[in-house]
DNA sequence: AATGAATGAGATTTCATTCAT
DNA sequence: TATGAATGAAATCTCATTCAT
């Protein structure tokens, strides 16, 4: 790659980056290209020439967020760990990420309003992607036995609307901080699962 | 109360109502006038006769969908019933209530962007009222030694967020149908509360 | 006239005199049906069964506002006084009337744009009424050698303007007081015509 | 000043111009962005880039008009001529503006319904920068003992109304041309000063 | 690569007007 | 007579998008 290509890419990044956390604030309609451009300092001229359109930008700024995400959740499932270390690991570091970026994955909400659906169906295969990284953790504690034999699907997602929630009540004057919550979600959510 | 103002109380209460499925589809700014209106057969400028402007509008469906949702939580609380047969109960309505209207508590998101100081303040204050409910019904399950002793507001909020986030994944043409779903999300929930 | 007629024409009257009042505070486009109909306790609907249309009622508030005018300076034409004086008792009779009622000719510029042809006509027939009132009495004090011998449309128009900016600059809270602002303006102005 | 920026100056400018006409005109809320930018060929869109809001272009249009103004008058004030003949050249030039222009001075009536205090406060300001010119020659004259020892604040004022009055009555087809009515309103006004 | 300028579609809002009661 | 309800046209304003430079 170029040093003029690698800027390009740095730069879409920014934008994609910028978008992302616009995009968790506002919501779809509520963010304008206008606010995006002015975050880093650029025009709204100079964002239609790495992206096509408002959607395109919002469309690639997901593929962004989850690819991360599932990277990082992915680093943790071949770590040489506990079944219960993985899963609590992958569970803070999706807490914390979100406490920390204040962005994320609310806006993943009703799909089909803002993307065809070829991109919605690629959104949603990368969120299973995530989710399933939860389920083989999942599943792995089940067949080692840590875990009873839970419904994988509904308890994938009550651990994951709980962790996601946490935006909507985590407040930075409380007695606990990021990472401190972070774990007590997380056992809390492991009884579920931890067999007694 | 007349006839007449019988009608118009009904009027504005089929309009919010109509707001609130609106809104949860399509977030606020998604949200039009128009769309609301056409909804229930009516032209934009009769929107206006009974709601002074959006905001306006969207607020008091927000008040009606909480004022609801605590008359119903509250109704349990006082029934005689174990205590976690309340608090499944009334997780079992929240969530039935969710799949059923499909509206919701998503918007409930970054109220800040939407509603002034007082109006905030209001919404947040029926939301705690809301969520003191579940905290008593855990409360109470503490001190009778049913549940162990959990952090109340944490516990709480996974709830609520893991309850919640059932609009996100829950398809019809799924195995288990809508009730099926509540309970069976409620009984995963019971684990982190009760004591074995 | 039956007293329900009298009544009738009562209310019209209420009208009008808030159609004048706000009119002149807010122009043709910033006055609303619903304005004029709350400040005497009606509903718009009400204002639409005694005038045919928002134009109708302006007009007509037009109509009366000059007719009374008219009215007022022909009393002083026929009484039997100095012709300087009739032309000061105008003068002063005039101001004071905007003065007390903070109501006016303003608006009366640009008729074209609010009325028919017609009704401009009319307008601009009772305005000239007005006007020529203020021309007799220049006329006859020219006659009578007391008055130079100027261009009386000219200088109509130069006192009529003098008097009706008024509104625009005089204060309640300044030295003078309504009827001694009227006096001195009369005054200034009666040096534009009285032989020296 | 780059070529674009007095590109983007000269276009600001020439909406304000027409802002100033279709204002004085029509009105303000008889004014429409869609009539501004139609004038000059352009869209609504467009005039929005430029400014702000309504409120703010119509603003901005009357600081241009009393700049204007008041450069006019100011100009006139520093010349090498007899107070008197200092006086009627600012009357002069006074009326010819208001009859080439057609736009005035008129909707400077009633500020406070359309601009916020400070905006107010500071056309307000211009008004009376652009009166004590007035008051200054009046003052001067009476001091070189020309005049007579009126009160300068009602005489200026006199003089202001009777000369924006000239829009209301004054007709191409009559026999006077602008620039005699202009000579013979200040000639009549000038009677009020003048000692004999 | 970047941007200033312009546009047009669509959203919110206001208001004169109508009408059934 | 009076009014509550409803409507639709028109006005303000926003913003994604395009384009010439």
């Amino acid at each position: 790659m170029s040093l003029r290509e690698r800027k390009t890419a740095k730069k879409k990044e920014d934008i994609l980056r910028t978008a992302v956390l616009v995009l968790s604030e506002k919501g779809y309609h509520g963010t304008t290209i206008e606010e995006i451009a002015s975050r880093i300092l650029m025009t709204k001229g100079s964002v239609y020439y790495y992206f096509k359109d408002k959607q395109d930008l919002l469309y690639q700024s997901q593929l962004m967020l989850l690819g991360r995400s599932i990277e990082n959740v992915e680093a943790i499932l071949f770590q040489d760990l506990l079944v219960i270390e993985k899963l609590r690991m992958a569970m803070i570091g999706h807490i914390e990420y979100l406490l920390w970026e204040r962005s994320g994955f609310e806006m993943m909400v009703k799909l089909e309003q803002f993307f065809s659906a070829q991109q919605k169906e690629k959104i949603l295969q990368l969120r299973d992607d995530y989710g399933k990284a939860f389920d083989q953790l999942i599943q792995a504690g089940i067949e080692e036995n840590v875990f009873g034999s839970v419904d994988v699907k509904i308890v994938r997602n009550i651990i994951l609307g709980a962790m996601n929630w946490v935006t909507q009540w985590y407040s930075e004057s409380g007695k606990k901080d990021k990472t401190e919550i972070a774990e007590s979600i997380s056992d809390y959510l492991l009884h579920i699962l931890i067999k007694k």
